[in-house]
DNA sequence: CCGATCTCAAACAGCCGTGTTCGAGTTATG
DNA sequence: CATAACTCGAACACGGCTGTTTGAGATCGG
């Protein structure tokens, strides 16, 4: 049989590797998505081999790491408070998860890459739903337009914090500012349009 | 000697050939930015080789399709009107924008993997360079906001046209309805907010 | 301190993609 | 129609990545 995998290793030092080397390719992943295993293996002080005795396959490290960041992910957003007016609530959400999609987004790439569609979903879907919910409920206290589908909004605030996180990564941009410009940005988005008859400047 | 890359092929089936190559390239890099050059070759009705006779490299053929692409993206973009309000003006622009995007992401992302990242800069920069133009007036006159910088009001409107084009494939947004959404977004997203003591609910 | 557990370098097999060579066959074109 | 231009399938060399085997050695843990 091969060592154990899913059973966890009895030696201490085994079980030290196990987390070097899910240090390591979190690590590596979010520099690059496609790493090779020998580049996490070295990153991680270990041989390629001893990684293979863990992990039998580069699909099944990269689920561990998924699986690890999600639960990390969960951790900052679970403490995130969506109650209250939905304006407010809207800008505590997006802060969180924008510090996590800034974090995590290459594993996410990375995931979405080699494993199975229904496998990141399910986990993706949790996070989503928040939205999503407090999109619906921000709709029906008329805090938020409703002159565009649901979905469209939540793709607008993912898609946003996706750019804040590239654009921050790219150096065009600092990580307070991007919390700024983001929650700034949405905020406007997601008001309301005013009724024709608004006052101010109107155009010929 | 290689056959003639850079010089025009000399006989009317040869040049029908590499037509059809760029042809079959720009759709195969469309479904699949990783599209192999015997995939490629394939789609094209043409032996690998063949293919290997007019492009000498698959960098080579990618820049080509580029090169071609971008022309076409011009063509649809240089009919564009932004003079006049602002508002109106980036209306204009973005769906004329979004209309490129959406056919050639793809191809944008092929390019931006494998071709030096100056040749990408260089012809992008160009489309950028008119919704800056834009930003800056709009912003200079008033009719858009100032409390962001205009860099990051680039990477909404880009980011958003490329969100709307991933919409649209996959059929969770039809091109019209793709095109609305933009244009509203954007349109509050750009506004100046709107003073402190603004008018209507302001809760508690 | 002894044995079970774990590590590791080297080397191998297999797959896949790129780019090249060869030799024979086809086709345009003057 | 004859020749130069072009096409094409098969096969090869090369490199990279994955995953496996082997056998010797290090290290933990009772």
């Amino acid at each position: 049989m091969s060592p154990p995998a899913t059973t966890p290793p009895r030696r201490a030092d085994a079980r030290r590797n196990v987390a070097a080397i899910l240090d390591a390719a979190q690590e590596c992943l979010i520099r690059d998505p496609e790493a090779t295993v020998a580049q996490i293996a070295q990153a991680a002080g270990v041989g390629r081999v001893t990684l293979y005795g863990h992990f039998a396959t580069r699909t099944e490290l990269v689920d561990a790491v998924f699986e690890r960041v999600t639960a990390q992910a969960d951790t900052m957003l679970a403490a995130t408070d969506v109650s209250g007016d939905p304006m407010a609530a809207l800008a505590r959400l997006v802060t969180a998860n924008w510090q996590v999609v800034h974090r995590f987004r290459a594993v996410l790439a990375a995931a979405e890459r080699e494993l199975p569609p229904a496998r990141v979903r399910g986990h993706n879907d949790r996070h989503l739903r928040r939205l999503t919910a407090l999109l619906a409920r921000g709709r029906a206290e008329g805090a938020f337009r409703t002159d565009l589908p649901e979905q469209w909004l939540a793709t607008t605030a993912y898609t946003l914090m996706h750019a804040a996180a590239h654009e921050c990564a790219a150096g065009r941009l600092d990580p307070v500012g991007a919390g700024v410009a983001l929650t700034a940005t949405l905020t406007a988005a997601f008001a309301p349009p005013p009724p024709p008859g608004a006052p101010g400047g109107h155009g010929t």
